[in-house]
RNA sequence: GGCUAGGUGGCAGAGUGGUCAUGCAGCGGCCUGCAAAGCCGUGGACGCCGGUUCGAUUCCGACCCUAGCCUCCA
């Protein structure tokens, strides 16, 4: 990337500033971001960061030829246990269900698969090398059973996190296990007991703490430093914290991540939305009202960093923006498409999400594009905006359907066949003036859930029957 | 209590030391058989108090308020 105008500007929390990301080997650019312990459905604040790293990596990808992306699945955790256990069923099909699902999920809102998705059962045997090395340099002690990680081992400890370990043991409210040296100490490995899944080590049959799950797979995967780590703000402490000790520690000093990112949560009326707080709205389950694309423009629609309060308002003024951008798409493909997308998105638009994934003022400039589509009087304007539109579009992972589809929202050909039968029974009245016979068959089309719009000699149609029912005057 | 963020118009949400965010809603108009959609135009904001400055929403300080982390959590 050239220096100057076209740097990449990211916000590291390692430094509490954006800074320009330069990349240790362009030729392999290495982004980590902590995925899901599979033990539920995704909620939508699971699904903030999947979406805003699935942008970053597309981004990245546009400027360097390889990006490689993991982004772990954590499958041997206590919650997973209890939820086995609760259900009276192996523990692998929890989280064989529940990685599926959110899968599926994650790709109904437009998240690319990452180039590596590894799961942490998979990975026990450079987890306990780590252990063996932490131990071996005096970072790690045993203590019954268990294996601890030394906070006092690391003089940095707390500098992600901007923590002092000295106030956090006076302000501590947990009880502490006795057999650790230090309340902050934390467990690398710790035993298991049937019916709990273990392995055997030369510590006894156990199973790896969660923090050293993504060290491990990290370092696997990506190797010893990798140029970007990113998550949800609420794993700074202790995860991120903890993750970065075992790994510097475990690699003689070197640094785990280069560049630190942290996404905001997800509140509902201004709390934070999490699954112990019972608050939460199942992506699954919205995608049953809503199409995915609405779901991903919402999350995009504040600064990664901010909170995000997520409303039904919300959702539907996020629909309806889609609505209007298929729309202005629809009308001016019908004079000047059909559209193909520029191969690279405009020079704006890049340098909105260039600076530290500026997305509100990514998706205002969708909306100025769409204007001048809109007024577009002659073909070579309008291709050209809906060109650049198009491009902008698919790099953010929007406006992915046609407008047909997307206005039709799933009806069969049948369907659509019998409301355009409809559609011209109404204009025959009309043309005949028989506007009773016309209106009764708009009503009647509506009580279908189907609206009708007349413009420019044509009737459009559009289905409505998954909408909130949130009026106008309540936006 | 410690630490970290944040407080922008009716709502959402960017940004900036002095000319514009943007969207929704509102208001006026065009179009329409009527609607809907679209188009044109339009008002409205920077928590509070000081300071720096020719000028601060933007920089500095105090204060108030909110959220988050400190315990599993994206």
């Amino acid at each position: 990337m050239a220096p100057g105008e076209l740097s990449l500007q990211l916000y590291n929390t390692l430094h509490r500033t954006k800074q320009v990301f330069e990349p240790q080997d362009p030729a392999r650019v290495t982004l980590y971001v902590c995925g899901p312990t599979v033990y539920n459905y995704a909620h939508i604040g699971n699904a903030r960061p999947a979406v805003v790293f699935d942008l970053l990596r597309r981004l990245l990808c546009l400027y360097y030829p390889r990006v490689v992306y993991a982004r772990n699945i954590t499958d041997v955790d206590d919650k997973i246990n209890a939820a086995a256990a609760e259900r009276c069923v192996p523990i692998e099909e929890i989280s064989g269900h529940y990685t599926r699902q959110y899968l599926q999920d994650m790709g109904a809102l437009g998240v690319r698969p990452p180039t590596v998705s590894p799961r942490a059962t998979d990975h026990i045997k450079p987890m306990q090398a780590m252990i063996q090395t932490l131990l071996d340099s005096g970072h790690a002690y045993v203590a019954e059973g268990h294996v601890l990680f030394s906070i006092e081992s690391f003089p940095d400890y707390g500098a992600l996190s901007r923590r002092d370990m000295r106030e956090m043991v006076a302000g501590a409210r947990v009880e502490v296990a006795p057999y650790k040296k230090h309340a902050g100490d934390f467990v690398l490995w710790k035993p298991s007991i049937e019916p709990q899944p273990g392995w055997e080590s030369p510590w006894g049959w156990g199973r790896p703490g969660w923090h050293l799950e993504c060290s491990a797979m990290a370092e696997t995967h990506l190797g010893e430093c990798i140029d970007i780590h990113g998550g949800g703000q609420d794993l700074v402490f202790p995860h991120h914290e903890n993750e970065l000790a075992q790994s510097v520690c475990s690699h003689g000093g070197k640094a785990l991540a280069r560049f630190w990112m942290h996404n905001g949560f997800v509140t509902m009326d201004q709390r934070k939305m999490s699954k112990s707080e019972g608050n939460t709205f199942l992506v699954h389950d919205l995608l049953r009202s809503y199409p995915g694309e609405v779901l991903r423009y919402l999350l995009l629609s504040a600064h990664y960093r901010q909170p995000l309060d997520w409303s039904e308002l919300e959702l539907e003024r996020a629909r309806r923006t889609l609505d209007r951008l298929y729309g202005v798409l629809r009308i001016a493909a019908e004079s000047f498409g059909p559209f193909t997308a520029d191969p690279r998105p405009g020079e704006a638009f890049l340098a909105t999400l260039r600076d530290d994934l500026n997305t509100p003022l990514a998706l205002a400039e969708f909306n100025r594009l769409a204007k001048d589509l809109a007024k577009a009087k002659e073909k070579e304007m309008a291709r050209a905006m809906a060109g650049e539109l198009l491009a902008n579009a698919e790099l953010i992972g929007l406006l992915q359907s046609t407008p047909e589809d997307w206005f039709s929202a799933g009806s069969s050909d049948q369907e659509a066949a019998a409301i355009e039968a409809l559609i011209e029974q109404r204009n025959a009245a009309r043309v005949a003036r028989d506007f009773a016979t016309a209106d009764r068959i708009r009503d009647e089309l509506a009580a279908m859930g189907i609206l009708l719009e007349d413009a420019d000699g044509t009737t459009r149609w559009r289905r409505t029957d998954t909408w909130s029912g949130i009026t106008r005057d309540q936006m």
